[in-house]
DNA sequence: ATAAAGGCTGACATCAGTGTCAGGGTCAAG
DNA sequence: CTTGACCCTGACACTGATGTCAGCCTTTAT
């Protein structure tokens, strides 16, 4: 199996494979023209690399585990559940500090709208609308 | 007043005030012998970039309201609100996506541990322990 | 005069995965 | 033999504010 064909069957850019291999996730064997091989097992095992990156986790992190994971079962490998903890309190950190933007942002979008009717009054103070009180 | 002082004044690193200026935030005229000098007004400029910088806006988007904010109330910059939408549009777009990566590492982290128990259940499963099935 | 403190510019590094391009092999079909 | 599809490596770009360093100039105090 050719890059072009594990690349088609997983739907990873071809760029991203020899990345992937660069960084010690997936393994190839070289043909005599320098042509990459790989076993059809690859697809699986860019599939899983396509799930924790998808889960944020770095190559680096990745590849810590990948080898255990892909000969064994994910529970087996003790060095799985330290990587979900830590990125867990990370994305967590990181939603409270977005919560937070996003209160600041709310709050000066409200004064700011707030201010707005604020100076259209006083433009349109000159005519006095009954209507405004019945509502 | 010099940039150092300006740094000392508003807690931003000298190189921050001059990226600041080259990104059209602050301005600063030239000495003779080519120092930076600043009017104490600048002072508050960069408290207000300091501000937006925390809501998560970026130099460029600074840059198109912050001459206008500065001289009048931000109410009365009319590019302000725009950017504000679009920010707090992005901000909730990536809670969204934290929050499904933290649903997803969450519902991994259960699945490994009880996996975990399985497999240490199996390891004991000699030894039957009649408590397990009191609690 | 000299040393210390402060200012100046320009440039590289950071995080990390991916796009993209240049320049060059390889192989199969016409 | 040529064309087109596919592969190779190496390298730069990107996002964006900030740290840091080198190399040099100015001012002030000793």
């Amino acid at each position: 199996m050719k890059i072009g064909q594990l690349s088609e069957a997983t739907g990873v850019s071809i760029r991203s494979l020899r990345y992937y291999e660069q960084q010690g996730l997936i393994a190839s064997i070289r043909q005599a023209n320098g042509y990459r091989t790989y076993s059809p097992l690859t697809v699986e095992t860019v599939e899983a690399i396509k799930l924790y990156l998808n889960l944020g986790l770095t190559t680096e992190q990745i590849a810590g585990f990948l080898t255990c994971v892909i000969q064994n079962k994910e529970a087996f490998c003790a060095e799985v559940m330290p990587v979900y903890e830590r990125k867990l309190a990370e994305i967590e950190r990181q939603i409270v500090q977005l919560n937070q933007i996003r209160t600041n942002l709310v709050d000066r979008m409200t004064a700011l709208t707030a201010e707005q009717n604020r100076t259209i009054c006083e433009e349109c103070g000159a005519n006095d609308d009954p209507k405004r009180s019945q509502s």
